[in-house]
DNA sequence: AACGAACTCAACCGCAGCCAG
DNA sequence: GCTGGCTGCGGTTGAGTTCGT
């Protein structure tokens, strides 16, 4: 026994609102108020279903909404809520007074999720790719990795298309960085870079290559994911060097960033805040500790330590330094990845 | 100037949860 | 407890607009 439909299909009008019946509606509520969506467009004269009617209502007749750009600070505070409780917008747009679910949903679809991964964090865990990427590679067994590699791939896809698609990067190490002894799968450069799926195909070889490999190396495995994958040299823009291969291409991040005072991105951006990291992710940062996309390791090293990891990471140009692995050129805190 | 690609956002679809009977 | 109807929500679509070549 299926479901009545909500509304007679053929004879209710579909598409674009006109004007005359927002007024319709408008005047209906106003009068009447909103109970009982079935009967609105019936006593409000409309040939609309009573879905298509609330729907117009709450996301764009209803006088309390706020037309117009997104500020920075409704940014932030999205940005901030969905790393917290994910795609819930209607929980989002709770918090954010005269914005609908709709309005939320579509900016993030357009503006934030593009702004977080041309800044090379995730959009969906909010962690940096780069972890991830490490991650995939370094933590479970081939046959697991298979299946997470599989998955990962699945969220990244489109961004990564959009931006290997979107924009060619000229791709020349620095001279006498280490980057010149790399060797490249000869097999693997000869992918159509515009076709797109070559790409998906680099993708895949790429990420089979790795799991396919021994696990000796880690922080290797990881940038032989993207290297091989035609990720590094194409898209990873910004991309400064990982594990004894430094690279600068040029940046992509944008005006938007997770800005940190006293972190090296003074006066651009507004206030970085702990609970940009996914819940449940390795963040564990507390107020005064305000480093973007960190990835906290709760008790793995003690203040001295850390400071001489610092240290180094900044002495050494993206190098592989003890437990840990620089992976982008975004500040230092931000790309560390604790090796497992 | 013309055309195609990319982007935006309003609207639709279908599912899930809630609630009254 | 079950059923049916209504509402809310999140994902998706597509028309209109803007941008790039």
């Amino acid at each position: 026994m299926g479901r009545i439909p909500c509304c007679e299909k053929e004879s209710v009008k579909r598409g674009q609102w006109t004007p005359e019946e927002d007024n319709k509606l408008a005047s209906y509520i106003a009068q009447h108020g909103t109970k009982n969506w079935r009967l609105i467009p019936k006593n409000a004269g409309l040939q609309r279903c009573g879905k298509s009617c609330r729907l117009r209502w709450t996301n764009y007749l209803r006088p309390d909404l706020k037309h117009g750009e997104f500020s920075e600070a409704e940014e932030q505070i999205i940005v901030k809520l969905h790393s917290v409780v994910g795609n819930r917008w209607s929980l989002i747009a709770a918090q954010l007074p005269g914005r609908t679910d709709n309005d939320v949903k579509n900016h993030w679809n357009t503006k934030l999720k593009k702004k977080l991964s041309g800044m090379g964090i995730d959009p969906v865990t909010h962690k940096p790719f780069s972890h991830l990427m490490a991650e995939i590679a370094t933590t479970l067994a081939p046959p697991q990795v298979a299946h997470l590699a599989e998955a990962a791939l699945g969220c990244f896809k489109d961004e990564m298309l959009h931006l290997l698609t979107k924009k060619r990067v000229e791709f020349s190490p620095p001279s006498g960085s280490s980057a010149q002894h790399m060797v490249m799968d000869p097999a693997l450069q000869h992918f159509p870079s515009e076709d797109k799926d070559g790409t998906i195909q680099r993708i895949k070889m790429g990420l089979s290559r790795a799991i396919m490999q021994e696990p000796n190396n880690s922080c290797d495995k990881s940038w032989d994911i993207m290297l091989s994958s035609g990720i590094a040299d194409q898209q990873m823009d910004g991309f400064v060097g990982t594990c004894g291969r430094s690279y600068q291409a040029e940046a992509v991040v944008d005006e938007f960033r997770y800005d940190v005072p006293n972190y090296g991105n003074e006066g651009e951006g507004s206030g970085w805040s702990p609970s940009m990291c996914t819940a449940g992710s390795t963040c564990n940062a507390v107020p005064g500790d305000q480093l973007p996309g960190r990835l906290h390791e709760k008790g793995d090293k003690d203040e001295g330590e850390e400071d001489e990891i610092a240290n180094d990471a900044r002495k050494g140009d993206g190098m592989l330094f003890g437990s840990e692995c620089v992976l982008w050129d975004l500040p230092d805190d931000l790309t560390r990845i604790p090796i497992v």
